[in-house]
DNA sequence: CAGGATTGTGAAACCGGTTACAGAAAGGGG
DNA sequence: CCCCTTTCTGTAACCGGTTTCACAATCCTG
């Protein structure tokens, strides 16, 4: 790799002349510029970001940290950080913490000496107390908010009345909810918007709340479970699009149909959500819109010199498809499947 | 941030002897090392990655280059080099390329600005003569063989053949393959692997192969036009899975079902396959395990002082799911569907 | 044309570590 | 007790840039 001295030398004049030239500030002669933008041409000359950094104490590098990339939320968010982020000339660190609070902590430590500009922690955990002495930019998403650092999240509580309420308006006359984990923000939000619609209502009983993690595997133990314990179940509000899909695959192992038998709508409006048959309907959150906002503050935080910071609530939308449309079409009998007619 | 002088103050001893203490090289009186290790924790010191770059010309970083982490193959990947590298110490930058060349040479001159220590490159187009003066060990996931660099990818022909030999057995009399991309090269090996098979049989013709991009969308398109242009299809081999998801949405939107009409297997065997209903039937690659063995090369290849490049491929497994299942159990009717008939 | 303002350039300190080298202290053998 | 190892510690150079400061050259103005 070639030095600034290198360049220096090449170029007849000395290493603080070249830096001038590199950072175009300071006076320089034409002449003198045209030289050693030649020399810099000739041997190929990159500066070494790491002595960069070492002045200016600045790496152009932000972190993310995110419980699980596998799981279909958050590539789309990884996406839009990442693509933002380059745009400002920044890369990106993906860290998987796997949802634990050690985790995140050695993550962040890591971060931190790695001398990342600034975190993004899209984790999920309640706790904060070990995050006292985190003395860079961070910014949160989907967690608590914390006067300390900016957070981005969308309405939760709302979105659970809303997809609760979509339910009723389709007809459902008793309503289960699959929730997220009790120690997750999110879940414990999106439950408040359920418990807020339903508990007035005759047919309401706690044994409809059941728990899962997040995951597919789980949700489709939970559901069997919800299942058999309660009769007459018609809708099922899921926590996230995951389970809801979890759902759909337990409500099919009983012999019943989505959304004849049982509606079903999900969480997060992840892609997947249009993938599956029957399409899910779910309430969805503008994923990609969070991680650009999440990362244009964090470069605001990074670059401004007031850190103010913010929160940022974003709207979710109901996304309303096959899973839990069960006024039919006049023109169909009940039961019958959609179909586009093709052109065959 | 505390620097190591002020550490040395503290303990009342020179630089060197805390940069001793710190690596545990050379020699020091035990006493010394109680006070210096003392001072450290006082003062809650952590040496700057940065300024240790500087010295060894190691970052402890590699680069991710892949096409589009949205894609469900990648997070996989992303999640095994991300575990592995922390494992070995090592963080990891992650890029998206979108897949086009000039993006993929961008990130990799940005990515050794900033000094990476290696580079996995994902992505998938042909193109290498741009590479040339990448002078840091980089390992090539799931594409042509290059002599300079090692790689890791699947025998793609054969899992080409074994998915459409799987379609025959199945009782299928006529195949469609729906290819990736013409310039990518899994694309090609699966389409050839699938001609091998069938371009000698009678039926076969050249418009049952059609392309799309490795998308749901274009796939959606892709294989109405094929039901359109061939009559009698009652096989498509896909070229992924995403794809193969986007032809049973087609497949559906004429009115037909999965696998009583038309058997379709995937490629790839992500997640998703068995999320999605019917489940997809699909040629596995080890997904995990490409990851991780790219990140034990690349490290390999970082730490070790011979830099003997590699190849290795992994076999692939045909998982057998609804998608492709014609051969109906005994004593279920004909076009009947499967039910679990759960415990209710 | 004198003298201040502006422009152009280089030497050297600095960022925060590592390490070669040299010298001091302690230990061991004759 | 002297001398030679071995152990211990500090000074200073170095990694590859940026930036302050001083000084030189040029320009402008009265």
């Amino acid at each position: 790799m070639t030095t600034i001295r290198e360049v220096a030398k090449k170029a007849g004049v000395s290493v603080a002349t070249v830096s001038r030239v590199i950072n175009q500030n300071g006076y320089v002669k034409d002449s003198t510029f045209e030289k050693v933008q030649e020399a810099i041409k000739e041997l190929n000359y990159r500066p070494s970001a790491i002595a960069v950094s070492l002045n200016n104490k600045k790496t152009k590098t932000i972190g993310l940290i995110l419980p699980d990339i596998t799981n279909p939320f958050f590539p789309e968010l990884a996406k839009a950080v990442e693509e933002v982020a380059n745009n400002y000339g920044y890369t990106m660190i993906l860290c998987n913490s796997s949802g634990t609070v050690k985790n995140e902590i050695d993550q962040i430590e890591l971060l931190q000496s790695k001398y990342v500009d600034g975190i993004i922690l899209a984790s999920d955990s309640f706790v904060e107390k070990d995050y006292k002495d985190v003395n860079l930019p961070m910014v949160l998403l989907d967690r608590g908010a914390n006067p300390k650092n900016s957070s981005i999240r969308v309405n939760n509580f709302y979105g659970g009345v809303l997809a609760t309420e979509h339910l009723l308006e389709q007809g459902c006359i008793k309503i289960a909810h699959l929730a997220g984990p009790k120690h997750v923000f999110t879940g414990q939000q999106r439950l408040e918007g359920y418990r807020s619609v339903v508990e007035s209502m005759k047919w309401f009983d706690e044994k409809l709340v059941a728990y899962a993690n997040y995951q597919l595997d789980d949700a489709i133990t939970a559901t069997k479970e919800l299942l058999n314990k309660n009769k007459g179940i018609d809708g099922i509000f899921a926590g996230n699009d995951l389970m809801a899909i979890g759902c759909i695959k337990a409500i099919h192992s009983f012999g019943l149909s989505v959304p004849e038998d049982i509606a079903v709508i999900g969480f997060d409006g992840i892609s997947l959500t249009n993938m599956i048959i029957p399409e899910l309907s779910t309430i969805k959150q503008p994923i990609y819109e969070m991680g650009k906002e999440a990362t244009n503050q964090i470069i605001k935080e990074i670059e401004g010199n007031h850190k103010e910071s913010r929160d940022i609530e974003f709207d979710v939308t109901l996304i309303q498809r096959e899973s839990t449309n069960r006024k039919r079409r006049p023109g169909l009998e009940d039961g019958a499947t959609f179909k586009d007619n093709g052109n065959r």
